[in-house]
DNA sequence: TTGTATGCAAACATTTTGCAAAGAG
DNA sequence: CTCTTTGCAAAATGTTTGCATACAA
C-alpha cells in the first residue's frame, strides 16, 4: 500500500526507492537492527548506504510507520507499526523475545497517568527479566 | 561500610582502591554513565583507566552493589543498590527522570508472572513517555 | 609467591557528520 | 530548475580486548 508515498509527501519528504526498500525490509524482518535492515536491502537488490538506512529509519519513525525499541544492550531494533501495538518481554537467559498485548499493562499506564502525570510510550517498552522456567542464573547479556 | 571488601572476597575478587573509588562515585552520583563515573573518580583523586571503570562496574553489578538501566539511547547509567528499589520514568520531552516505587507496577509484575511465566527485573526497567504537562510534541531523543 | 587487577593502546561496534553529486517533483 | 536525498569517507561515541606490568592476599 502506498501509505508511504502519501505520508512522505504529507510531511514534505520525497519518495525514493531506498525508502521503499527499507520500509519493506523492516516489515518483512519483524524486529531488525539497522544492520540487519541494511543487509536485507542489499541482498534484495541494489546497494544502499548505511547512513541512508539510519536516516531513513529516523524519517519512517517520525512518520509513524516504524517504531524502535531496545531488545539488547547493543543496537536497537525496528518494527513496522502495521501489526497490533505491543510491548516486549526479553529473557536475559534464553534471549527469547515475546510481544505482549497492551491490555496487560493498562492498569499501570492508568496509574502512571493519574499518579505521576505521565503518558507511557508503550510501543517503545522492553521489559527485561527471565522466563520462570529458564535454568541457570547465568550473568548474561542485558 | 565495607560491604565491598567482603562481597568481593566472597566471590574470589580482590579489594582495590579503584574499586572503592568507583563504587563511591556511583553512590554519590546517583545515576551516572561510565564516562561520568570516570570523570568523578579522576577528579576525586588518582588517575583511573576507562577500561577499569567498565570492568569494575561489571563486577559491582555481578555482586549486586550497583545496577544499570538505560535512560537514553546513549550510554547506560549505573546506580547504587543501597537506596530503595525503584524503576524509572523518562520524559522524552523534558528529559526528566523519575524514580518510581515498585508498588505501582506490582499488578503488572504479577500478571506477567502468572500469564507469561515471566519474572520481571524491575530495577533495570526504564519506561519512556512524556509528562502530561510537557508542551510541544517535538520529535526528541529517546 | 601466585594469580587477580590495572593501564595502555589498539580494535570494535554503532552512529553521525559534511559535502559533493544524483535525482524527485 | 530547485531542493531533498544519497553515497562516501571521515569522525565521533561507547565499549571491549590482549598483553605486560603492578599489586592484593
Amino acid at each position: 500500500m502506498d501509505d508511504l508515498a502519501e505520508r512522505l509527501r504529507g510531511s514534505g519528504y520525497r519518495l525514493t526507492p531506498q525508502r521503499q526498500l527499507i520500509l519493506r525490509a523492516v516489515e518483512e524482518l519483524g524486529h531488525a537492527t539497522p544492520d540487519e535492515v541494511l543487509a536485507a536491502v542489499r541482498s534484495s537488490a541494489s546497494a544502499v548506504n548505511a547512513s541512508t538506512v539510519y536516516r531513513t529509519l529516523e524519517v519512517l519513525e517520525e512518520l509513524g510507520l516504524v517504531r524502535h525499541t531496545h531488545l539488547s544492550d547493543r543496537a536497537p531494533t525496528y518494527h513496522s507499526t502495521r501489526g497490533p501495538e505491543h510491548f516486549h518481554l526479553v529473557c536475559r537467559n534464553c534471549h527469547r523475545v515475546r510481544s505482549v498485548d497492551p491490555d496487560v499493562a493498562s492498569a499501570l499506564l492508568e496509574a502512571l497517568r493519574r499518579e505521576h502525570d505521565f503518558e507511557v510510550d508503550l510501543g517503545h517498552l522492553a521489559i527485561f527479566g527471565r522466563c520462570t522456567d529458564c535454568p541457570s542464573p547465568s550473568g548474561d547479556t542485558a
